[in-house]
DNA sequence: CACAATATATCGGAAGACGTCATATCGTTC
DNA sequence: GAACGATATGACGTCTTCCGATATATTGTG
């Protein structure tokens, strides 16, 4: 639906806020975010599981394995205190990002 | 300000946009762009140049050079009746992710 | 005469999204 | 019981776009 140049950078605050909520795995992850956008908004999971790990590398997320026999296992990951930092960070960058672009677009004249 | 990943894919709608306003040189949309976000979103001239070459490979914008000696000579611009199609295809599509991202964050519950 | 601003342009690097392939389990359909 | 879709994780290579560096050229300021 989208363009994957537009959807860069968005990605990160995504996990970062779902995570914040509760503790997920990437799957799971992947499906929030076609739920709650509706199926408008899908990430591959070839982008969804480098993402995580680059988190979680990032100490913004803590991943830990869950082993369910015979099921496969899932790697849940839960928000760090760092992570909860960065994600209000990256929600002003977010708003401000968005107010910017629409300045542009259509700019308070005078 | 804004990280190169969250800035990508979206100057084609800027500079469409800008264009479809008035007839404007590479040099020159980048000045708007600063300006009209007073100084917090910037393209470089490294972006820029290639990005108008490629909307006008597209046939989405028209290029003319300006010469007036002894000063440099300019490239204006000028969006085509494509170019304001896309534009348009674009506008919407902006807003609706931008209120997609929003719905991920914070889901109309129930 | 050095420097900033104006103006256009190319090159290589970085980063993220994606398609494809691989692996594995479970439930449904044929 | 074979085929298929959903669930689940992961690697590899490609594409696009943004950016720093570099080059060229003119005008005005200090």
């Amino acid at each position: 639906m989208f363009s994957p140049e537009l959807k860069k950078g968005s990605l990160d605050l995504l996990v970062l806020a779902l995570c914040s909520e509760e503790d997920l795995h990437g799957y799971g992850i992947g499906k929030r975010i076609e739920e709650r956008s509706e199926g408008r908004l899908v990430f591959r999971v070839s982008t969804l599981y480098p993402t995580l790990k680059r988190l979680e590398e990032k100490k913004l997320l803590a991943g830990r394995w869950v082993e369910r026999p015979p099921e496969r296992r899932r790697r849940y990951y839960k928000i760090t205190a760092r992570g909860r930092r960065e994600l209000e960070q990256q929600r002003d960058l977010w708003s401000h990002y968005v107010s910017t672009i629409t300045s542009v677009l259509a700019p308070r004249n005078a």
